[in-house]
DNA sequence: GTCTATACCGGGATAGAC
DNA sequence: GTCTATCCCGGTATAGAC
């Protein structure tokens, strides 16, 4: 015996708007910035229609947030993943994904610096995805040393955290001015130089003076 | 004949008090975070008593990103001064400095990240900041080429690209969790290892397998 | 499940006294 | 130069009808 559903919306399909439409707001506005009437206008809803769904502003916030962790975590164990996909490559597919994808970008890059004080409702949660990155990304590095596709003698968490650096940083310039940082050349160009500075050292290309 | 000064504050004191304070708090909570309240009180001022001095909310932030501007630049000139400071020597300066001005890092990562969207005030500033800083820092490393300190072979305007983004990361980084990113040491590793990429390449200092 | 109405708070800015 | 009082807006959240 089937639920009637002359109503007209399910919940499941208004979650899922609401969810869209605040993960938009809060990319640009950031937590303090971002009110809960835009997030409901923007998909033909009233504020506190929005909060039959979500209790407070701060669990909508968790679980945009929660979204795309989810997607982070899915993304590194695919890119790392098939026993040695070669970081050069990982990192270049990184960029196109991302290319498409500014707003999650952007959600990330204004919600860390956001979360930089100690009360910000994402300070644990960002304090910890920069720990679980620069260890994973460590980890990798490690992974490729001992398969011998890069150097062994480099300290991994010290370019893990440089690496993650880099990237965000690019991804800042690229967000505030894309006409003039192109995202997947700059990553690509940083990838290049990157695996060269890896490579196992045989002879050393380079040109003597 | 000089002015009386019968009443306690005169006006140039003030300024520079809310300036202070101000900084301290657009530090923490950003452009649309902080309150002309929160400032006023921190200097044992009513908010109508501030804005007797910054006519706007918007007029005191831009005052103090002006401010902060100027100490770059004068920093950016010192460091990349006298003709030829080594570059890994500037990172590591600069590392010393900023380890010590917490408070300026982060109100330039805060609002860097805030101004992403183009309605936000310091939309434009930011823009201007990262071509200018980008040029400016791929004209010290064509000096440098020039100067036969660092290879010329390189992409300076890529490098530049990096470097600045290399180390705002890094910055995001230790605001995030000082305890386990310490600002000298990861600034100090990464200009080690940006200056061996950048040596003019002799014969190549590396290991062979 | 979504609405209207509303309570309540806190923010920026102005008026005007001292 | 700084205060108190006040206006006005807009934000979160709740109550309760449909």
């Amino acid at each position: 015996m089937v639920q009637e559903r002359k109503t007209r919306a399910n919940g499941r399909a208004s979650r899922e708007a609401i969810l869209a439409a605040a993960l938009a707001v809060f990319a640009e506005k950031g937590h303090r910035g971002t009110t809960l009437t835009d997030i409901a206008t923007r998909i033909g809803m009233t504020q506190p229609g929005l909060l039959h769904h979500f209790a407070t502003k701060d669990h909508l916030l968790l679980e945009v947030v929660a979204v795309q962790e989810a997607q982070t975590q899915e993304e590194f164990a695919r890119l790392s993943d098939p026993d040695q996909l070669p970081i050069r490559d990982a990192i270049r597919a990184l960029a196109r994904i991302n290319k498409d994808a500014p707003v999650q970008q952007q959600l990330l890059t204004t919600l860390s610096a956001e979360a930089v004080p100690a009360d910000h409702p994402l300070h644990e949660h960002f304090v910890d995805r920069y720990r679980t990155l620069r260890a994973r990304f460590a980890s990798l590095l490690d992974a490729h040393a001992a398969a011998g596709h890069i150097r062994d003698d480099i300290d991994t968490e010290a370019y893990a955290r440089e690496v993650i650096a880099t990237l965000d940083g690019l991804h800042l310039q690229w967000l505030l001015d894309p006409g003039k940082v192109d995202l997947v050349e700059a990553l690509g160009t940083y990838a290049d130089r990157l695996v060269e500075q890896l490579e196992p050292r045989r002879v050393v290309a380079s040109k003597r003076r």
